[in-house]
DNA sequence: TCAACTACTAGAAGGACGTA
DNA sequence: TACGTCCTTCTAGTAGTTGA
């Protein structure tokens, strides 16, 4: 099995699925100097910048960007990006790295993804720049830092969400196959991957045959959702042999196999070595 | 044309047993 | 307790088909 998927249209990558809908990674300042440049380089989450005030570009897919004060791009995660200040404007911005189960769905309802990776602000309005601000003020705090900037990264896309009118969209306009998809993974993700679980159950739960429900993985993330379930076990597993008051038939069990051995088996497949030996090298 | 289904076959899951 | 091998059962993958 593969680490490494291409996919059509949402990019989910299996290997950093998360449990929750959005993760915070990291967010930050910059005024940078003349020419400052990152990359080319590919990052492992999405990645917001808005430009408070200056110059400069934006490369991706072969197209160059040339932006301003009020406008900001977006990087997906495993897309090589370039980005440099002006050599004689050069900008000030901000950034919020993030990542989860729901950051693909709420960018594209903000009209934010990897071929429209843009957005521009109202100069007369900028709901967006006090936003950013806001998320800047945040750097000092400690406990509750994580929680604001979740607060203020959601309120970022509802904003960016009406700026661009899509609060008109309606469920008609969602792809039906994306939310079959959105309904599987959820069906897996949601405490169903722990019990005895077979894609037939979840097609059944979905109401559409199972080879037609793998048709749609195989599109979209280009797994089937057997591959699918499976890694995501795995992913979970790993966490779990973190804990070291846990036996591996416990974790077996807690990931849904009822069997250790079975569980031994596969982790192995897919990660290279039996769970013991993984534990002993954390 | 494409969403959705059918049916055949390969291979994954898991049980039994043995070993360290 | 954890893992390896062998074997059987049955689930999942997918090419081909249907029908709106």
């Amino acid at each position: 099995m593969s680490d490494n998927y291409s996919h059509q249209q949402l990019d989910i990558n299996v290997d950093r699925l998360h449990l929750t809908d959005i993760d915070i990674y990291v967010s930050g300042f910059q005024n940078c100097e003349a020419s400052y440049y990152y990359g080319p380089a590919v990052r492992d989450h999405y990645l917001i910048h808005y430009i408070y005030e200056g110059k400069g570009k934006f490369e991706v897919n072969n197209k160059v960007y040339q932006l301003h004060t009020g406008q900001g791009f977006l990087i997906c995660p495993d897309i090589v990006t370039y980005y440099e200040a002006d050599e004689d404007d050069p900008w000030t911005y901000a950034w919020i790295g993030f990542n989860g189960l729901k950051a693909e769905s709420y960018l594209k309802q903000a009209s934010l993804t990897q071929k429209n990776p843009i957005f521009s602000t109202d100069p007369k309005n900028n709901s967006i720049e006090s936003i950013f601000k806001k998320m800047n003020s945040t750097k000092n705090l400690k406990m509750v830092k994580e929680i604001k900037l979740l607060g203020l990264l959601y309120l970022f896309l509802a904003e960016l969400n009406i700026i661009r009118n899509n609060n008109k969209l309606s469920n008609s306009d969602i792809c039906t196959k994306e939310i079959y998809l959105k309904k599987a993974v959820e069906y897996i993700a949601k405490n169903h991957y722990n019990h005895n679980l077979s894609i037939s159950k979840v097609s059944s739960y979905i109401g559409v045959n199972r080879g037609y429900l793998w048709s749609i993985f195989k599109d979209y993330l280009n797994l089937s959702p057997q591959e699918f379930l499976i890694n995501f076990r795995m992913d979970r597993a790993s966490k779990l042999l973190k804990n070291n008051s846990l036996s591996v038939a416990d974790i077996s069990r807690s990931v849904g196999y009822q069997d250790p051995l079975t569980f031994s088996k596969i982790f192995k497949k897919v990660k290279g070595i039996p769970p013991s030996k993984y534990r002993k090298d954390l």
